[in-house]
RNA sequence: UGGGGAGUAGCCAAGUGGUAAGGCAACGGACUUUGACUCCGUCAUUCGUAGGUUCGAUCCCUACCUCCCCAGCCA
């Protein structure tokens, strides 16, 4: 017996579905899919989707297909198609088989037929208006289209017409014959094709009718053999019509669909009409902006495949609506990137300071551990002489209580150097602190067991010689509020989304290449950006912060 | 107010007739050459509300309340 067993992932009600199917022996073989509609770039609530269906699978020795819902070609495009296979492969997932609904449309036209001839489908003239005036309301039943009643013969003529082109767009649609009295909206005769003269992106010219989601989608189930339907809540009223295209068209397979909460984040929209917005706007650069909740903004952000699968498997699958934490994928990521990332330093707002007791002209050359919970990184070694550059936040001249920083007549560690003491505070004419005078203590050398003295803060500097100048771009969640009236939300974007500085990193940073991890101590996760990539200057992308619980 | 769903801690989320998993967040404390990490501890006498059945209810029954979805020739 095949057995879920994936280690951190807690039971859910399709899992718990799928093991029943299977002990009961109602499928041997499961076979989900993830079916995107080309026509826009995924997001992390499509990451969502695509771990519970490619890991369900997985977990029971069964297949996933990845197939593009390709059914409006006005809306979209094989730009997409690429875009989205490789945030799929980047996550991490390999599909069992690729598949298009176009390819297809034979067979979805040929069960068409089918149901005309079966008096279950009826060519309609009414255009959209009258359509929707005939369809009632939700307590108001609907009326028979004065189309209902048409022969089977002259029904296949008609549709016969609409596949050859002799019909504009919207003149005539294909409609099944269901009830227009249900108080599901779904079963008041629903649109099972249209005609749309537009060239598809794969099969050009070849068609000017297409599938409507609702006909389209159950058949391409069946076609596949899928076994386990998953889709999101809003498709629920949908599954009787679901089924009863399966049954009606006779396909010899029967899938079924189950439908979880999609996902929502605070302080971020994740629908792809507001996103496309934002983009639009000019709010970001794009789809990639790593402010950007898409697979592609996260990627260029800094994100692990490792850490969006773990918080995918975290967040659970259910059926009522939710808004998950933020911080919940911070803490996943910065989980990853702890072991792996090499620890250096880096100084995004520079202060110079200077050693007065310490040799014009020397340089030490310090070890330094890349990573300290992790000795297989193994070490470097690190510039210091008597020119630093320290952090503008790590010296306050009135400093608030346990402030454990550098003040005037203080010491504190340099991370892997010696204590240093601040004798003299250098001003400009605005009154403002522009470089410090200090002393050090060779006793204290970083390594070599000194325990005179303890002093309450390390804090961390690059050489002035050996330092390599920087961009750090620093971010701050998109919107500030988390539920925005839908079209309010443009209102609530953070002004400080993004924050770019110019500092400096330690000299010959290893492995310096785009999408490199880095924790920059006592800062953050960064990450080198790829778009702006030149080894002599990096700009690196803020991943998420180290987090701290002390605040200036 | 027709139909379909959902209500378990600040946020996700298991559980299901036998007395509330886990994660995130938060808050204490220990440790610390990252105010990080790690460790230890705290965090639902209670599962939307009110009744009922039962020895026993978050779970079963009834009523009610709140929220979400549906009137595209989008998916």
């Amino acid at each position: 017996m095949v057995t879920l067993d994936h280690a951190s992932t807690t039971s859910n009600f399709i899992r718990n579905i799928v093991q029943e199917d299977l002990d009961a022996g109602r499928v041997t073989e499961v076979i989900t899919r993830f079916p995107p509609e080309p026509n826009g770039y995924l997001h992390i609530g499509h990451a969502k989707s695509i771990c519970l269906n490619f890991e369900l699978a997985h977990d029971v020795g069964g297949k996933t297909h990845l197939r593009f819902d390709d059914t409006n070609p006005v809306k979209e495009d094989v730009e997409y198609v690429q875009a989205i296979e490789g945030d799929v492969r980047w996550l991490g997932f390999s599909w069992d088989d690729l598949c298009f609904a176009s390819d297809y449309f034979d067979e979805m036209y040929r069960r068409a037929v089918l149901l005309v001839q079966k008096g279950l489908a009826y060519v309609c003239d009414l255009n959209s208006q009258e359509m929707r005036e005939l369809r009632g309301t939700l307590t108001v039943p609907g009326q028979d289209s004065p189309y209902r009643n048409r022969t089977v013969h002259e029904n296949l003529d008609l549709l016969e017409r609409m596949k050859q082109g002799e019909f504009p767009d919207g003149a005539k649609v294909l409609r099944a014959k269901i009830d227009m009295a249900s108080p599901n909206l779904n079963l008041r005769d629903p649109v099972l094709y249209r005609i749309t003269h537009a060239t598809h992106h794969r099969t050009k010219d070849a068609w000017c009718i297409y599938p409507m989601y609702d006909f389209a989608h159950p058949i391409e189930d069946a076609i596949e053999g899928v076994t386990h339907s998953i889709c999101t809540l809003e498709f629920e009223d949908h599954r009787p019509l679901y089924d009863w295209i399966v049954e009606h068209c006779e396909m010899p397979s029967r899938p079924h669909q189950y439908e979880f909460a999609r996902l929502n984040m605070t302080n971020t929209v994740m629908s792809k009409r507001k996103l496309k917005q934002l983009v639009d706007e000019g709010v970001v650069d794009g789809w990639d902006d790593p402010r950007m909740p898409t697979i592609s903004g996260l990627r260029r952000r800094g994100y692990t495949p490792e850490s969006i699968r773990n918080f995918a498997r975290e967040i659970g699958v259910a059926k009522s609506n939710s808004i998950v934490d933020g911080r919940m994928l911070e803490y996943f990521v910065r989980e990853d990137l702890k072991l792996k990332a090499l620890r250096t330093m880096a100084i995004l707002r520079p202060l110079k300071v200077v050693i007065t007791n310490y040799e014009e002209g020397k340089v030490e050359w310090l070890d330094a551990e890349n990573n300290a919970e992790n000795e297989a990184m193994g070490s470097r070694k690190i510039a210091f002489s008597r020119e630093i550059y320290i952090e503008q936040d790590d010296f306050m001249e009135n400093p608030p209580p346990k402030y454990f920083r550098l003040t005037q007549g203080t010491e504190v560690r340099l991370k892997h150097a010696y204590f240093i003491r601040c004798e003299e505070v250098i001003k400009n004419d605005m009154g403002e602190v522009v470089e410090l005078h200090c002393t050090y203590d060779p006793e204290t050398k970083s390594g070599s067991g000194f325990t005179g003295r303890k002093v309450k803060g390390t804090i961390h500097f690059v050489d002035v010689q050996h330092a390599q100048p920087a961009e750090f771009r620093l971010y701050e969640p998109l919107l500030l509020d988390e539920d925005q009236k839908d079209d309010e939300f443009l209102r609530h974007i953070n002004p400080r989304s993004l924050e770019v500085l110019r500092g400096y990193v330690e000299e010959g940073l290893q492995d310096l290449q785009p999408y490199t991890k880095y924790q920059f101590f006592r800062h953050g996760y960064f990450s080198v950006d790829p778009q702006r990539f030149d080894a002599l200057h990096p700009v690196f992308n803020l991943v998420v912060p180290l987090k701290s619980s002390y605040q200036l």
